[in-house]
DNA sequence: TTATGAAATGAATGATATTCAATACAAAAC
DNA sequence: GTTTTGTATTGAATATCATTCATTTCATAA
């Protein structure tokens, strides 16, 4: 078909690029409102204006658009985030900054209640959109004496699903909100930094999170 | 009906709970092999022996039956476990001991694949099955200075969450099986523990874990 | 203008959780 | 022993979607 025209979108991929975002988009919307099982794979054909068949032609089930939309929403999360954690110097504060917003947000914000009902969706999100910056804030502050571990991935996995629990745990009323700057602590803690300094690092003032 | 007869267990009754038992059991076996959605209702119920519709006398849904044959499981093997550390003095081994065994039998045993299948479940069979147990060493380990931590409650969620994590990260191979032990030295750090002594702690010789 | 193949479409399919009207049965009443 | 009564069982019927696929539409390029 297209045979000499490597620089130019044609009309055809145009059309392409606003099928798949119109679809995510209104998977993501759709979720927030209604849950994933509340949420029927014509209900987000018909928002996105997309014949029911033609979703099929992007994902290859309802799961996969249902990850694709969490992914985006925590990948927004995530650049709003470094918005700000970009400002800071010390790569304990930014870890700390970024998990109190992670899971503030996530038990806050009303869009965000579905989205955590796939924990290992929600949490292979995390693991994708933060790991590369989060690893690396991880391994320069142990770099710098502050915090201990051997294996990075393994840490990050198990913090992450740590905070995911804690959300859930948030989310249906098991655990109160108010343990939030203690649950960053405990996250803290295990990399290997003392309970006082983690205290001193969870309890400094937090900007308030920019709106893209 | 029964007016007053409440010592003995009527015939009606014994039957009752037949069916919930074989139900519960049907539910365990097939889900180990088959996964919960390779599982149908008429699969659960034919090899319980139990008329479809029967099931939903005691069960009113599918997902609440698979929790309960997850439960189930978490219990017996919780039982298994607590044969053990009932012979250990230290709240610390104790807890070590069990972290590791579940790490250990989740990722092993090949009946507990596909269980770990809904981390929320599982999650919370963990908490349910273990907690008044592990919360108990917990406290008791800080009383006698060796734990640092505030909420016992939610250190133990966070922990039971980044244990399901990794039981997932090794079950899909995206974590080695080898890190076991740094992954219970990581939970040990949660609540506090310095990474030496946890190390010292998660290395004990592990007795074996006896059939029930 | 026509030819071509990729993309879109939604009616049909298939799979299965759940319901419910009919039936069987255990326990109590006589 | 027989009848009555209320509860438990049952599986055929229902309802709900995810997914497929034969057909149509349409952008591209000959």
């Amino acid at each position: 078909m297209d045979a000499a025209n490597p620089a130019a979108e044609t009309r055809t991929e145009r059309k392409k690029r606003r099928n798949r975002e119109a679809l995510i988009r209104a998977a993501y919307q759709l979720v927030a409102e209604k849950g994933i099982d509340g949420t029927t794979m014509q209900d987000i054909t018909e928002r996105a204006d997309v014949g029911l068949g033609t979703a099929y032609n992007y994902f290859s089930s309802k799961d996969e658009l249902v990850t694709a939309a969490i992914e985006q929403g925590m990948d927004e999360l995530a650049r709003r985030i470094r918005v700000v954690t970009d400002t800071f110097d010390d790569p304990a504060q930014v870890y700390a900054y970024g998990w109190h917003t992670v899971i503030e947000t996530a038990t806050t914000d009303r869009r965000w209640h579905w989205l955590m009902q796939r924990s290992e969706v929600t949490a292979d999100a995390i693991f994708r959109c933060f790991g590369p910056y989060a690893m690396g804030d991880l391994l320069r502050a142990r770099d710098a004496g502050r915090y201990v571990f051997d294996d990075v991935e393994l840490v990050w996995r198990q913090a992450i699903w740590g905070a995911v629990g804690l959300c859930r745990g948030i989310g249906d009323g098991t655990v109160s909100a108010d343990n939030l700057t203690e649950a960053v602590v405990n996250l803290l803690g295990m990399v290997g930094v003392s309970r006082d300094e983690a205290w001193e690092i969870a309890r400094r003032p937090r900007p308030p999170l920019p709106e893209l």
